[in-house]
DNA sequence: TCGGTCACGTA
DNA sequence: CGTACGTGACCGAG
């Protein structure tokens, strides 16, 4: 047992299944303890364990947390290696070798695929670490799970790699106004591996779907489950129908854009391609048009989130499951199986059983509050005390309040041209910090200049630097990697903070029948039941007060967020 | 069987 | 010529 271990401190944890644990931790010297506990069930060891409260350290969630999730285990504190070294090396993978490779400097190693020939193993199986300092393929692919002695070093290993990386965070600057005890970035690679253990535990838990209503919807929106595929053609066909009776001369097929436009030349209507958002002024005037729109919308429901989807990825608990990721792009979770982009009609259906409810809560204008705390403007910290930031922005740039938003997202995605363009320049005079930070940003990225995001994440932006010299500095993809930049620094901030305030809801709700069950980029959905639900709006509220409280320390910017407990997931706020 | 394009859902 | 992501249908090249 990890003797002297206090709580908070790093435990390195490897698991054997069905044979034992591997530990690796530092001694009051300094020095690097190991040792394998011998057991049939490691996942009960790793519960006792979590009661001295360590900070496990694992060389990935999906790898090691995922058996303790499933058993229950819901661990308080973790270092997840792949997720901080997606954010310390700007990785776009977790996995042990490239996360190994980047803490030692070391060019990315190829991705573990397919099977290994003799010769590519060549004395790899003896030495865990090879001549070049990579570490050995066949350890990576599980050669560590074979002695007791082979898994201690796996986890000593573990335990330095961890530190390497603590001490890479800790080197980087603290960007906030006022700094802390412990630096932004070493918080910031905390609440990423908190987030990246809360992608396991989403991908378990689920959301709940109330089926009745999500059939009651479907049925209405795409016709009845079909129960063969004679019966799924009819319908769609009869779908079909619909609009080509609209529609003078004989039918075409409504999926095939090409012949669309040619259908809609017939009724006098010539697009340059038949996107909604151009489709859309002509529905008033044009029943075709309408019919059209509509069967776009059914179309899409039919596909993507039809009675296929609803069997695939929802389970036989009523429970909407798909793969999480925890930081992709510029920092952002995403979810698979629709969860990020479920259809507004579609969200009646997630809706929990008789009992429980939803807390839901979104932050409140959280782009631009961002960007006020990270670039240190203080006229727009100012703004940003408001409620309504837009309210104070509109009176400094003597425009209405619409004009006043579109100019601010114009300014943190890039756009130049059409109305939001003029209102540009009242913006270059009024907030100059905010915007000379987003045209540095646009700069680095039109040069293929390496970023880091306000929390630390490392934006490799001179992996484009081939590209950019081929291309030049004013060509389309100069531009476009531009607006990546002055994009990314804004929305990677923002998923920083996300994901800061659901590390510390979740940290809230431990011991209480509550769980997030969504993350959704400012949005957090916590199923709970009746009688928690008003503290659950508690703990989520205090928890952005004090996450705001430490990360963007002294810049006077307020984070508000708009909290309710709903039935389902479509209630009014 | 692929990659590219179009289209569209969410933020 | 406003960002990010996931998904599906279709097309044309291989």
């Amino acid at each position: 047992m990890p003797e002297g271990v206090g709580a908070g401190e790093p435990l390195a944890v490897v698991v054997v299944p069905g044979r034992g644990l591997a530990l690796a931790w530092r001694d009051a010297d300094g020095g690097i303890r190991r040792e394998h506990v011998a057991t049939a069930d490691p996942v009960a060891l790793v519960a006792d364990i979590e009661t001295l409260g360590p900070r496990w350290v694992w060389w990935s969630a999906r790898g090691t947390a995922a058996a303790l999730v499933a058993a229950g285990v819901r661990p308080r504190a973790c270092w997840d290696v792949g997720a901080v070294a997606r954010l310390l090396h700007g990785l776009s993978r977790d996995d042990a070798g490239a996360a190994w490779a980047a803490a030692h400097g070391l060019a990315e190693p190829p991705l573990p695929e397919g099977e290994l020939t003799l010769l590519d193993l060549a004395g790899e199986a003896d030495d865990v670490v090879r001549a070049d300092g990579q570490l050995s393929r066949e350890w990576l692919r599980g050669a560590w799970a074979a002695d007791p002695d082979a898994a201690s070093r796996w986890a000593a290993l573990l335990l330095q790699t961890q530190a390497l990386q603590e001490t890479g965070v800790r080197a980087l600057p603290d960007r906030r106004a006022t700094a802390g005890t412990s630096p932004l970035p070493y918080l910031t690679a905390l609440s990423e591996s908190m987030a990246a253990l809360l992608a396991v535990e989403l991908e378990h838990d689920g959301l709940p779907i109330d089926r009745a209503v999500l059939e009651a919807l479907l049925t209405a929106t795409v016709g009845p489950r079909p129960r063969s595929e004679a019966e799924e053609a009819a319908a769609r066909r009869a779908r079909d129908a619909v609009v080509w009776a609209r529609f003078p001369g004989e039918p075409v097929d409504l999926r095939n854009p090409a012949l669309v436009r040619d259908l809609l030349a017939r009724v006098g209507i010539d697009v340059p391609d038949t996107r909604s958002w151009r489709l859309e002024p002509y529905a008033e005037s044009s029943p075709a048009v309408a019919a059209l729109l509509a069967w776009r919308k059914a179309e899409r429901i039919a596909t993507t989130y039809g009675w296929s989807w609803a069997e695939r990825d929802i389970g036989a608990d009523d429970r909407l499951r798909g793969v999480w990721g925890a930081s992709e792009g510029a920092g952002r979770m995403t979810a698979s199986a629709g969860l990020h982009n479920l259809p507004a009609e579609l969200r009646p259906a997630v809706r929990p059983r008789e009992g429980r409810v939803l807390v839901r809560a979104d932050l409140g204008q959280i782009e631009p509050r961002v960007l006020a705390a990270v670039s240190g403007d203080a006229a727009l910290a100012a703004a940003a005390r408001e409620d309504d930031m837009y309210a104070p922005v509109a009176r400094a740039l003597g425009s209405d309040r619409p004009t006043a938003k579109v100019a601010v997202l114009a300014a943190m995605y890039g756009q130049t041209s059409g109305p939001a363009g003029a209102a540009l320049k009242d913006m270059d005079r009024t907030y100059p910090s905010a915007m000379a930070f987003l045209r540095a940003a646009e700069e680095a990225g039109r040069r293929g200049v390496d970023l880091r995001t306000y929390g630390g994440r490392l934006l490799r932006l001179s992996t484009l630097r081939d590209v950019l010299a081929e291309a030049g500095p004013e060509s389309t993809v100069a531009h476009s990697y531009g607006r990546f930049a002055r994009n990314a620094v804004v929305q990677g901030a923002a998923a920083e903070l996300f994901k800061a305030w659901a590390a510390t809801v979740r940290a809230g709700l431990a011991g209480a029948d509550a769980r997030i069950v969504l993350c959704l980029h400012d949005e957090l959905l916590v199923e709970t039941t009746a009688a928690e639900a008003s503290r659950v709006v508690g703990i989520v509220e205090s928890s952005l007060r004090s996450t705001g409280s430490w990360w963007c320390a002294g810049s006077g910017v307020r984070l508000v967020a708009d909290t309710s407990v709903v039935r389902s997931w479509a209630d009014a706020k």
